[in-house]
DNA sequence: TTGTGTTTTACGACCTCC
DNA sequence: GGAGGTCGTAAAACACAA
């Protein structure tokens, strides 16, 4: 457990066995304090913290860049945030049962099978993972372990991600979020890298991992920013991750 | 203000992989 | 066995109509 999480009362954990039956209402799970206690887990302060603008601005932004984050990425931002990993992990799992979610909904209203228009390439390939598992498994078999990612680009030279969270933000300065809406997504101009770049490689499974396509560099950011497009021309638009644009330019 | 629906954190259970 | 994956869910926080 990372340095600013508690489990309270094993509520957290694997000695969590029933936690369930010890859920709120309780006096210790109340809140007592206003501003949320950011790096905490469920303490008898909070059961829960709200991110702020700012951590999750920067959330969205790796998740956009990778929907899957290398331990590496992890230990950066937790401490660039100040979230502990775990945390950073958790989000990102919601991040992307959110997207899940979204994604269903709007097959369920087109009516189709297979999104292709609005899901990046590494969806669909994580799609037909899932469909293909589902033969063996009524539970989706997820992708390798994060590290293999930083092992696979150690190995090959291959920039997995992006450097660091800093100079993202600071070549994105004008970048904000909305407080009055719940959702968050990225302008057109600070896109995915991994939608920016369609070459992907391939692990022992068969399966393309956009994680490892690379970063790319300072020129290619700028383009992309002032054109709205890579450098190869692909288009920015990122209209399957949000339902609205909540992150806006001022 | 209040009731209700939705979103956001956080976790347990269960899974695969190494 | 431990890591991280999905799935389902609890509960706080939030949005919004009445």
């Amino acid at each position: 457990m990372s340095p600013g999480e508690h489990s309270v009362n094993g509520m957290g954990g694997a000695n969590n066995q029933g936690a369930k039956s010890l859920r709120p209402p309780y006096e210790w799970m109340k809140p007592t304090t206003g501003l949320p206690q950011t790096g905490k887990t469920r303490t008898k302060d909070k059961y829960r913290v709200v991110y702020s603008d700012h951590q999750r601005l920067e959330l969205e932004k790796e998740f956009h860049f990778s929907k899957y984050i290398t331990i590496r990425r992890k230990a950066e931002i937790a401490g660039q945030l100040g979230l502990s990993e775990r945390q950073v992990k958790i989000w990102f799992q919601n991040r992307r049962a959110k997207e899940r979610k979204q994604n269903k909904k709007r097959q369920e209203q087109s009516g189709e099978l297979v999104t292709v228009s609005n899901s990046s390439m590494q969806d669909q390939q994580h799609s037909l993972h899932q469909v293909n598992s589902m033969d063996m498994h009524h539970h989706a078999i997820p992708f390798p372990k994060a590290e293999k990612d930083d092992d696979y680009s150690i190995k090959h030279e291959i920039p997995c991600h992006g450097s660091s969270l800093t100079p993202l933000t600071q070549q994105a300065p004008h970048l904000s979020i909305h407080q009055n809406s719940s959702l968050m997504t990225l302008q057109p101009a600070l896109m995915s890298r991994t939608h920016g770049h369609p070459a992907m490689s391939r692990y022992h499974d068969g399966v393309h991992r956009s994680c490892i396509s690379p970063a790319p560099s300072s020129e290619e950011l700028a383009y992309r920013m002032n054109n709205g497009t890579d450098s190869a021309g692909n288009s920015m638009n990122l209209s399957g991750s949000s339902d609205s644009g909540v992150l806006s330019s001022h």
